[in-house]
DNA sequence: GTCACTGCAAAATCTTTGCACCCAT
DNA sequence: ATGGGTGCAAAGATTTTGCAGTGAC
């Protein structure tokens, strides 16, 4: 099932409705390549110009952000500073982000270790981690070469 | 080494100073029990009545806080809504914090599969998780099986 | 026809920053 | 005596909310 009739189907089990705000926004993230804020997305779907280009109010675009995480269509990224990042996640597994806490460099993690952590998490701790939701913040290797040499 | 002799060697091989402001923001967070917030935290060191509960001021706490955080005496809850939370973090093993997106609980986690994935991290990543500094957002086991319940 | 959703605008929060003075070293 | 740290106050920035009108179902 694509990821806009998935999207069609869990709006409907929840009575809600599919307008064209949020086609839109749930179009451009999934295009998006990377994580994006709010504001970047608003921008970003003024820009296409589709049918609800020219209403688009950013207040939209928050309620929306916050729906689709609710259902973890998407991911949200945070960076403890400023504004959080959202990223599409669609029908991919699970995966962390590890946020550099010194470069601000954001990359995803797709690995068994992953799945057995969160594995776990549910057998022991009954704890049903958010696909997508886990953000690790540490040094990347980069910066923490750079750290040691000092 | 107690910590506050930990944090006054930290200080000085950065070149950094130890005020009556910064040890009375470390007493409290390591008298709390739990996260506290940057405005829970002013308020207690104001409530505490030492040498600088009088002139503490906000912005002192979340630059004080920043730095604890930098050297990793404390761990930094990002619920993703609202305020940060932080939490004193000492000699204490890397603690993930399992933060419930229903109800907000948030609970604290320290088990061998957690080190398992961190030693992974380093050794294939290159990545060093900041300790303590891992927010995993999901659902707890009771707001779960209400979900599956409705 | 209902009621969820949106746009608009204002508000609410949490955080950060500039600057002059102070004090830990 | 130095220059890092603080208090004060103001600004910044992101995110939230109220409300009346609109449109998806």
């Amino acid at each position: 099932m694509s990821c806009e009739k998935k999207f069609r189907a869990e709006l409907k089990r929840r009575g809600l409705r599919l307008t064209p705000q949020r086609e839109a926004i749930l179009e451009v993230l999934h295009h998006a390549e990377g994580c994006l804020t709010a504001e970047e997305l608003y921008q970003r779907v003024r820009a296409e110009g589709g049918p609800a280009a020219n209403s688009m109010d950013l207040a939209t675009v928050y309620r929306t952000l916050e729906l689709l995480a609710a259902i973890d269509f998407v991911a949200c990224i945070d960076t403890g500073h400023k504004e959080r990042l959202w990223e599409f996640r669609g029908d991919k597994a699970p995966q962390p982000h590890l946020l550099c806490r010194a470069c601000g460099e954001i990359s995803t993690l797709s690995e068994p270790e992953v799945a057995e952590l969160t594995n776990y998490l549910l057998q022991h701790h009954g704890f049903a981690p958010a696909t997508g939701q886990i953000t690790i913040t540490g040094l990347c290797r980069r910066c923490r070469e750079r750290a040691q040499a000092e």
